[in-house]
DNA sequence: TCTGGGGTCCTAGGACCC
DNA sequence: TCTGGGGTCCTAGGACCC
């Protein structure tokens, strides 16, 4: 099946709040934001208004007093999110899920059966909102990043197609920050040098924007203001990390506190990976001190672990070896992120007794030797190892 | 009004290997 | 006598996204 698109994104619109709407006709028609103490997610009533996802209640509260405010409700969301997922899948089985609410669908080669994209997406929509009651953007174009900016562009409720000989003239005009990858601080820094629009980045050349903004994302802004998106849609793309995390306020926190936070992280966090069958090698804790500033510890194992005990002692070692600073600084958020995962079932790689090990070791070692200092060195070597001990160590502890 | 919770990817330096 | 260079893994930090 072709990779070389139409592409559509599919983007539900203020997806938590309308999920509230659709369950509670009282909330259709009005401002509504999804969770107390930060907004989750704010209806476009609610946008109206400046309230934004990430504030906090409070502030959301002041911007709009007469908005409802409803806690958050995660399986509603899901189960939706599930529902909307079969539709696309039924759309084409090139569905590449961005978030829990958007993804994108290769349509190409569906012409001859499907019609045009524009049809597609069209009943698409129209399917979405039959079935599952939401609204849902939708953004077509010959690219993930074009149709990702379109789907943008054409919120809420909205369908853009751009059209394969307009795609510079809908790009270049968009504010610097519509670009996918442009957040704040590269939309600062293309500010601060008069740089607004997209077509105004298209006039750069790519070391200027390397320059201005490192490797990665310099090279990236050249290429998309350029339109060069080669990115094909992937399926089945697997989770890499995993993690969960507690905020906890300014007040000083005793190492008791600490670790009864971590315990729960820690346990909620296992139980998820063995309910998706995974097991991780490396476990990250994650610190956030009183002035907001971040910092990260982590630890990789030997072997991958789904086991509660053996990751919250790696855990635990590295919030003991963190408590002096958390001590000085303060702490006001505490993480744990567990990555390099894999499936449970995996081969697991070979594990020899020790002394094979070792002896598998030695072996390699002495191949590195032999390769670099030729034969004869390797009799020293091993000559010396046997007087008196290895000078360097050929294990890891 | 002090700022959630869940992720992805990139970079850079050091260790280690060949 | 002195010196090399590429590749991978790990850790820490940062930008960005929903």
């Amino acid at each position: 099946m072709s990779t070389e698109g139409p592409i559509l994104h599919a983007d539900l619109d203020a997806f938590y709040a309308s999920v509230e709407q659709r369950d509670d006709p009282r909330l259709r028609g009005r401002p509504v934001i999804v969770g107390t103490g930060v907004v989750l997610a704010a209806s476009y009533e609610a946008k109206a208004y400046g309230v934004r996802t990430a504030m906090t209640g409070a502030h959301a509260r002041g911007l709009c007093p007469h908005a409802a405010v409803v806690p958050p409700r995660m399986a509603a969301y899901a189960e939706a999110s599930k529902a909307v997922f079969a539709v696309f899948r039924q759309t084409t089985p090139l569905v590449e899920g961005l978030s829990i609410d958007e993804a994108f669908l290769d349509v190409g080669g569906l012409h001859r059966i499907a019609g045009p994209p524009s049809r597609i997406a069209a009943r698409l929509r129209a399917e979405v909102a039959e079935r599952v009651g939401l609204p849902i953007t939708v953004g077509v174009a010959r690219t993930k990043f074009l149709a990702k900016v379109a789907s943008g562009v054409a919120k809420p409720d909205g369908l853009l197609v751009v059209p394969p000989d307009g795609e510079l003239d809908f790009l270049h005009p968009l504010p610097v920050e519509r670009l996918w990858g442009v957040g704040a601080v590269t939309a600062r820094r293309l500010r601060d040098r008069g740089i607004t629009t997209v077509g105004q980045v298209a006039a750069l050349q790519e070391a200027e924007l390397v320059a201005l903004l490192g490797r990665a994302t310099g090279r990236h802004l050249h290429a998309l203001a350029h339109n060069h998106d080669p990115r094909p849609v992937r399926v089945g793309r697997r989770r890499r990390s995993m993690g969960a995390q507690r905020a906890l306020g300014r007040r000083p926190r005793s190492p008791a506190e600490l670790d009864a936070v971590l315990v729960a992280l820690v346990d909620r966090l296992a139980r998820r990976l063995r309910a998706a069958r995974r097991v991780c090698r490396t476990v990250t804790l994650r610190l956030r001190f009183a002035d907001f500033s971040r910092a990260s510890r982590a630890h990789t194992l030997p072997r991958p672990t789904a086991d509660t005990e053996t990751v919250l002692a790696t855990a635990r070692e590295l919030l003991a070896a963190a408590l002096p600073r958390i001590t000085a600084e303060g702490i006001t958020l505490l993480g744990v992120a567990l990555s390099n995962l894999d499936d449970e079932g995996a081969p697991v790689q070979l594990t020899l007794p020790f002394e094979e090990q070792r002896a598998a070791t030695l072996d390699a070692a002495l191949d590195g030797v032999r390769d670099r200092f030729g034969s004869r060195a390797v009799t020293r070597a091993v000559l010396l190892g046997r007087d008196d001990g290895p000078s360097v160590p050929l294990l890891p502890d």
